[in-house]
RNA sequence: UGCGGAAUUGUGUAAUGGUAGCACGACAGACUCUGACUCUGUUUGUCUGGGUUCGAAUCCUAGUUCCGCAACCA
C-alpha cells in the first residue's frame, strides 16, 4: 500500500519489526455474524486488510460468534461474499470465534486454579450495584474469595447444565476500584441455554467478548488488532487477557481507530434491521440502505467504495463524512469506465417537420466518448422523438441555451433541429414542440460554420413502448442520527421525500435507446441521480449491467 | 464530580520545533456534440488564555467543548 493513512498505526508496527517483536504483520477483520455489512465496516476491512498488504503479512476473516442469540447463518455467506467483492481476500484463512470454545473454557479453567478468576452467584442486578458508578468505586462480590477447588466444581457444573440462565457467571479477579469500569472483575463467561448456529447445543456457557477477542487473536497468530474507537477502553482488559493466560511473545496489540460516519444516513445495525423489519425498505440491499450489499445493487463499484474510505482518512477523531464524498468516486470512476445510454425521464414530444413521416435512420453514437474502444452503437432516429421538458422552455430564461422558438440546438449524435412552433394543451402545458432540422448538415457541423451552443439527448418515440426505468433516489436521508427517542421508530426519522420517491420511481415512459425494453438502474453520465441543482441533470445514462460485467470481470 | 480519547478552512485529512499542504465542496474563467467531463485560477483553517523558543498546529500550563465507558452485547 502506497498510502500513509495513519501514523498513529503505522508506529507501534513499524516499532515492533524494528526491533524484532514481530516477523511479519497479521490482521484480523472480526465481524459479528448478526447483520449484513456497511460502508463503515468496509473502513475496519480495509484498514485491517491493507495494513497486512503493506507490510507483506496476512490478513484473516473471523466471525466473532461468541453470542448465539444475536448470531445467524443467514449473515455468514454474505460476509465473506462482500469481502471478496471488496477484493479483500482472507489470505490468512477464515476463521470461527465459536471454534475456539474448547481453548477459551480451558483458559477460563487456567484463570480459576491460578486464582484469577471466580465463580460469582451475583445477579445482574446485584453485580450492576456492587460495580460502583463512574464517579465511586465498586465493592468486592461476597463470592470474591470462593476457594480454587470451589471455583472450578462450580464452573464444571455451569458447562454441565446444571444451573439455569443468570445463575452463575466466571468473572476475571482484577479490581473493583479500578476508575476504568471494564477492569471490575468483568464477567468472562455466563450461562446461556441456547443452541449456537456452528455449535448446536454443544454449549450451555459463552465466554464474554473481552475474554473471547483476545483469545481468538493471540491464538491465530495476530499481531496487530485494529479496531474501532469504542474498544479504546477495553484495552488494558485485553492486555490483562492476553498476558494472564500466557500467550507467548508475540502478544496481539490492539489499536483503535474512528469509525465511519456518513452524512444523511446511519451505519448502526440496529437501525438498519428496523428499516429492513418494518418494511421501510425492500431488504438489506435495497440500493437506498448504505450496506455494501444495497451500495452494489446502486451502481457503486468496489474500487470506488474502496476509494472512498482511503480518501476519507484515518485518525481518531470523530467526523462525519459528507456523502458527495463517496458520489464523487464513483462518479470519478464511472466517467472514465462506464458506456452512456440516453434517456428521457420527463419527456416531451418533438416532431422533425420536414423528416419524412415512416422514415427510419441511424446514427453511431459513441458509447463513452472518453474510451474509444468502448465503441459505438446505433441509435434510431425518426419524425417523431421525445426531449426532456426541461431542455424547452417557451420564454427561455437568461443563459439558457436549449431549446426555445426560434432557436437551434444540437440532437446529441444526430441532427441540428429549429424550433418552429410549439403546441400547449388545455392546461397551457407544452404538448408538442414542432422542429425542422438541417438535414444538409446531418450530424456533421453546419456547412455555414454557424456555432451550436446547446446540445440534448433525445430518444426515438418509436423505441418507447414498454421501456420501464427504476429510479433510485438518495441514500435515506436522515434529521437525527443518534437521538431516537423511545416511543419513535427509525421510520419516523426517514425523510419522506426519500421513501416515498421510491414506490412510484418507476418512471412509465421513461426511454432507454439502445434496449428500450430491457430494465436499467440509472446513473447520470456517471452521476447518481439525486437532488441537484442542475435542472439539467439528466444526461447520459450509464448503463450498469455492462459496467457490472466489467468490474466484476 | 471518575477514567479514557479527540479538537487544523464548509467537510474530511496531512504537517512531531522551520513557508499550514492535499482531497471533496464552493466560486470565477477557458473548453465542450449537453451547461457534464477536462483544464486554469480564487477564497476560507491550527478550540481559548498564558508560557518556553530566533521560530509553536507541534513542547509546557490553565481552561473550554465534543465523544466513549457503569450488558451476563460486540
Amino acid at each position: 500500500m502506497d498510502e500513509n493513512y495513519s501514523n498513529f498505526i503505522y508506529e507501534i508496527i513499524d516499532e515492533d519489526l524494528a526491533s524484532g517483536y514481530v516477523k511479519e504483520v497479521h490482521t484480523r477483520f472480526p465481524p459479528e455474524p448478526n447483520g449484513y455489512l456497511h460502508i463503515g465496516s468496509a473502513k475496519a476491512i480495509w484498514i485491517n486488510a491493507m495494513t497486512a498488504q503493506k507490510y507483506g503479512g496476512k490478513f484473516n476473516l473471523r466471525y466473532d460468534d461468541t453470542n448465539p442469540v444475536k448470531e445467524d447463518d443467514e449473515y455468514v455467506q454474505s460476509i465473506l461474499e462482500e469481502l471478496r467483492w471488496l477484493g479483500a481476500e482472507p489470505n490468512g484463512g477464515i476463521f470461527y470465534g465459536s471454534d475456539y470454545f474448547d481453548k477459551c473454557y480451558e483458559f477460563a479453567v487456567k484463570l480459576i486454579r491460578e486464582g484469577k478468576a471466580y465463580v460469582c452467584s451475583l445477579t445482574a442486578d446485584e453485580m450492576r450495584e456492587y460495580r460502583g458508578t463512574l464517579t465511586e468505586p465498586g465493592k468486592n462480590s461476597p463470592d470474591r474469595e470462593r476457594p480454587v477447588e470451589e471455583n472450578l466444581a462450580l464452573f464444571e457444573r455451569m458447562k454441565n447444565g446444571e444451573f439455569p440462565n443468570g445463575a452463575y457467571t466466571l468473572r476475571a479477579k482484577i479490581d473493583m476500584s479500578s476508575p476504568n469500569m471494564n477492569m471490575r472483575d468483568p464477567a468472562i463467561y455466563r450461562i446461556l441455554h441456547t443452541d449456537h448456529h456452528r455449535q448446536g447445543d454443544k454449549w450451555c456457557i459463552y465466554p464474554l467478548y473481552d475474554f473471547a477477542h483476545p483469545i481468538q487473536d493471540a491464538l491465530e497468530g495476530i499481531t496487530h488488532s485494529l479496531c474501532s474507537i469504542e474498544f479504546e477502553n477495553h484495552r488494558p482488559l485485553y492486555e490483562w487477557v492476553v498476558d494472564n493466560v500466557g500467550f507467548p511473545d508475540p502478544k496481539p496489540k490492539q489499536r483503535e481507530f474512528a469509525r465511519l460516519n456518513v452524512t444523511y444516513t446511519v451505519m448502526s445495525k440496529r437501525f438498519l434491521r428496523q428499516l429492513v423489519e418494518t418494511g421501510v425498505v425492500d431488504g438489506w440491499d435495497d440500493p437506498r440502505m448504505p450496506t455494501l450489499c444495497g451500495l452494489r445493487r446502486r451502481g457503486y463499484t468496489p474500487s470506488s467504495i474502496i476509494e472512498f474510505v482511503k480518501t476519507a482518512g484515518v485518525s481518531k477523531a470523530d467526523s462525519i463524512v459528507d456523502i458527495g464524498l463517496l458520489e464523487h468516486c464513483i462518479r470519478d470512476e464511472l466517467n472514465a469506465a462506464a458506456q452512456r445510454r440516453m434517456a428521457v425521464l420527463d419527456p416531451v414530444k418533438v416532431t422533425i417537420t420536414n423528416y419524412p413521416a415512416g422514415k427510419t435512420e441511424y446514427f453511431e453514437i459513441a458509447n463513452n466518448p472518453n474510451d474509444e474502444s468502448a465503441g459505438a452503437r446505433r441509435v434510431s432516429f425518426s419524425r417523431e422523438l421525445f426531449i426532456e421538458r426541461s431542455d424547452f422552455f417557451v420564454t427561455p430564461p437568461p443563459k439558457f441555451f436549449r431549446l426555445s422558438p426560434g432557436r437551434e440546438v444540437r440532437l446529441m449524435g444526430a441532427y441540428i433541429i429549429r424550433c418552429d412552433d410549439f403546441v400547449l394543451d388545455e392546461n397551457g402545458e407544452v404538448k408538442e414542440i414542432l422542429c425542422s432540422a438541417d438535414l444538409a448538415s446531418g450530424n456533421g457541423n453546419p456547412a455555414d460554420g454557424r456555432k451550436i451552443k446547446g446540445t440534448v439527448h433525445w430518444v426515438n418515440a418509436a423505441d418507447c413502448a414498454g421501456a420501464e426505468v427504476r429510479l433510485y433516489d438518495h441514500l435515506l436521508t436522515l434529521e437525527k442520527i443518534t437521538d431516537l427517542p423511545e416511543d419513535k421508530t427509525f421510520g419516523d426519522y426517514v425523510n419522506p421525500d426519500s421513501v416515498t420517491a421510491y414506490p412510484n420511481a418507476k418512471l412509465e415512459k421513461a426511454l432507454a435507446d439502445a434496449t428500450a425494453d430491457e430494465r436499467f438502474q440509472f446513473v447520470r453520465s456517471g452521476y447518481f441521480i439525486r437532488d441537484s441543482k442542475d435542472p439539467h441533470v439528466f444526461n447520459n445514462i450509464v448503463n450498469l449491467k455492462d459496467t457490472w460485467a466489467k468490474v466484476n470481470k
